[in-house]
DNA sequence: CACCTTATGTGTGGCGTCGAACATAACGGC
DNA sequence: GCCGTTATGTTCGACGCCACACATAAGGTG
């Protein structure tokens, strides 16, 4: 058997609120990679060969549109899995995910996982429930990018970073973000430069730094908070 | 035992995919019930007492900001479940569903439907192909929210319903349809002349006739067709 | 150092929807 | 028939973002 990367404490929070024997389940197969910039980790319509379990960075769910448009629909950080479409039974989705502020995670086998997911209730009970999370967040999201300007809905993306970076600084280019957000990005260029003059932010070069969290809050729309309270209630706080 | 309402072989098609035995357990605490328009199926963070499987009209999932603006941000039918959340294990959800075109559904109470659905994994299986559908649907739609003009979701919205409907006709204002997708009234009356004026549909105080499929799904976003294929692959079409 | 690449800032016209107000018209009840 | 309610049609200025173009500036590489 390989040796596995995982600590015997999970940094993820979705493993850590597994039972010890179904954490100890999916060890053996859990192996540490980086995860980079722009890195794809699985596309919409083809069959998704791993699941990723962040520990840190933030992956963005993606869906593309056939012009080549595209919009971000939820993110998944160090509270989450990636390749949710296997909890549901199905080995492809529509939409993909992208890292977008790179960092680290663990890698099993799709196969493996599903094994492994097969033969645990407790293991469905917890995945389901972050299914569910992942849902609601979705849903906020359509409401969202339809209701709320883009300097909302920036401020709301970088608090939502910061949660999952467990850091103030973190590496996200404008370009990049404006793609996430379904905008040009002279756009996002407007807002980050009000928000850095309100010195709420500081950025260079595609390093950010978040310098008032209350003030970010206080810009950004409500789907932040109802975003953050509902994954607590639902993964606890 | 109370005698049960619901057909030998179901009308709605998330019951049509059911085992028949799976089926057959689920059957005598069927009970048929109208929809009526507005009517609320289960509301924003109140426990879900019941499940329902609609037979003809169409439900909306909402996603209703503390303002009071609402968008719909997925439509379940004829092809599938209200009450999803507790497939997820949850018995409350921060989205509400509302009848948007009247109709007939059959109910079952959330303990007995949870109490069937943790019996049978086949069961499970069923749900969980479904839940993946509408988060696919929810998905898209959080993309066409933000992408798509009004007028091409107003006939997405159209199509989507005919086929839920298996009716050229059904009844559905101006007002409450902007309200779904999020606009204000007066957009969806210059919308709703123009493809009246085009020929493709008629209306006359609530009441909507399509004349001209093809021409809407010009008209349309892409959303309406990728929405449907992906449904007829998870659910068989 | 010069040079290329990448990241960010700024400007212009145009389109779509907002927000609000007002007008018309159909149906229902009495 | 009258009248209140509900549904639809039309207008207006305002604002946000699009689409496109171009300018500036900070890194990396030779």
């Amino acid at each position: 058997m390989t040796s596995p990367d995982a600590d015997t404490l999970p940094v993820n929070r979705l493993l850590a609120l597994l039972a010890a024997r179904d954490y100890e389940a999916l060890r053996p197969h859990l192996h540490r990679q980086p995860l980079e910039y722009r890195e794809s980790l699985y596309a919409a319509g083809e069959r998704i060969e791993f699941v990723f379990f962040i520990e840190t960075g933030v992956g963005s769910l993606v869906n593309t549109m056939k012009n080549g448009q595209a919009a971000e629909v939820g993110t998944i950080g160090n509270e989450g899995v990636v390749g949710l479409p296997l909890v549901f039974g199905d080995d492809r989705a529509p939409t993909s995910v992208y890292i977008q502020v790179p960092g680290e995670g663990l890698r099993i086998k799709a196969s493996l996982f599903k094994r492994a997911l097969a033969r645990s209730p407790t293991m469905q009970v917890v995945m389901l429930r972050y299914a569910h999370a992942l849902f609601n967040q979705v849903a906020q999201s359509a409401a969202c990018n339809h209701f709320h300007s883009l300097e909302q809905r920036c401020c709301r993306w970088l608090l939502m970073t910061r949660d999952r970076m467990d850091s103030d600084k973190f590496l996200l280019t404008q370009e990049f973000l404006a793609m996430m957000l379904g905008v040009q990005r002279p756009g996002v260029s407007i807002a980050a430069g009000g928000l850095q003059r309100a010195g709420l932010i500081t950025y260079k070069r595609g390093a950010v730094a978040i310098l008032d969290i209350d003030g970010l809050m206080k810009r950004s729309c409500e789907c932040y908070a109802v975003s953050k309270k509902e994954f607590d209630r639902l993964l606890g706080g």
